[in-house]
DNA sequence: CAAGATTGATAAATCAATCTTT
DNA sequence: AAAGATTGATTTATCAATCTTG
């Protein structure tokens, strides 16, 4: 009752796709990794720290809901939902925009600049003890080259 | 009521955490559009493919629970669910092992192995697509080196 | 009690539909 | 009608607690 040992193509023992599969585990294990530190030492998700951040960023330290959820990876429904989260939280509040009623504002508050404060050491030392420091610098320079083929220049 | 421009370390303009988001931004951008064309195509959602695909590979089309979650990278709860469901639509099935009656197998079903082979040449040139075709030869090494630097050799 | 697996409660993401303003 | 944002229904993931076997 053994079943045939050639049940799918030799393609798939192609070493370039263990390169894929790496990709996903190296991604997979250190975002796991990060989001317990950052929960852990500072009480804060990842997603937070990240619309912290952009906020931060942004001219203002604020961003609509549009531009917010492209800068984080989410859609926009995902995104009004975590606004709602951080904003229950009094780190961000929301504003109308006065030049087109339609769109919204997610601003920084002066509670979220205070924890985003606290957060950032620890997420830097994350970043750096998961990914940077197990990169020489041409490792880190090659990996850089690859992924903005990935990504295209401009992101 | 301005406040001040200097709310955030400079480290935070260091080149070398743009990498780190271009990481995330190429991971996610990729998952989306890999997932999104599988389940357009052959009507199989990624963690399926997954699933399926790990057991294709193992002796006799079958693993332990706690391995087949590590393998697709899971909690042990969330593959359990996520086998429940492949399991009601009838690509595995679970099977008490013989020597150890804690441990469960799932194993793959000829339903299975029909619908992976129909899967396979989609993901195969999707991966290709989106991923290794992006990068010429040169690069692909360079980024498998980075990304063995993250995981260990042994992924 | 520890190991292997599952279940209950909960959190968070998505698509499609909806509401408001242009 | 289209753009911007939110909400409803659903899906899926997680942690902590539980059940079963070693």
């Amino acid at each position: 009752v053994e079943q045939s040992s050639r049940a799918l193509p030799v393609d798939l023992r192609d070493w370039r796709l263990g390169v894929w599969r790496r990709f996903l585990t190296a991604h997979a294990r250190i975002s796991r990794d990060l989001g317990r530190e950052l929960e852990h030492d500072v009480g804060m998700p990842l997603a937070w720290y990240d619309v912290l951040l952009q906020l931060a960023e942004a001219p203002e330290r604020r961003l609509r809901m549009a531009d917010l959820a492209d800068a984080v990876l989410l859609s926009r429904s995902g995104l009004s939902r975590l606004v709602d989260r951080i904003q229950r939280a009094g780190l961000v509040r929301r504003e109308r925009s006065e030049e087109d009623l339609r769109s919204t504002f997610t601003v920084l508050t002066a509670e979220g600049v205070h924890r985003l404060r606290a957060a950032v050491p620890v997420h830097l030392s994350g970043v750096r003890a998961h990914f940077l420091d197990q990169l020489d610098d041409d490792r880190l320079r090659a990996l850089d080259d690859a992924l903005t083929c990935l990504t295209g220049p401009a992101e």
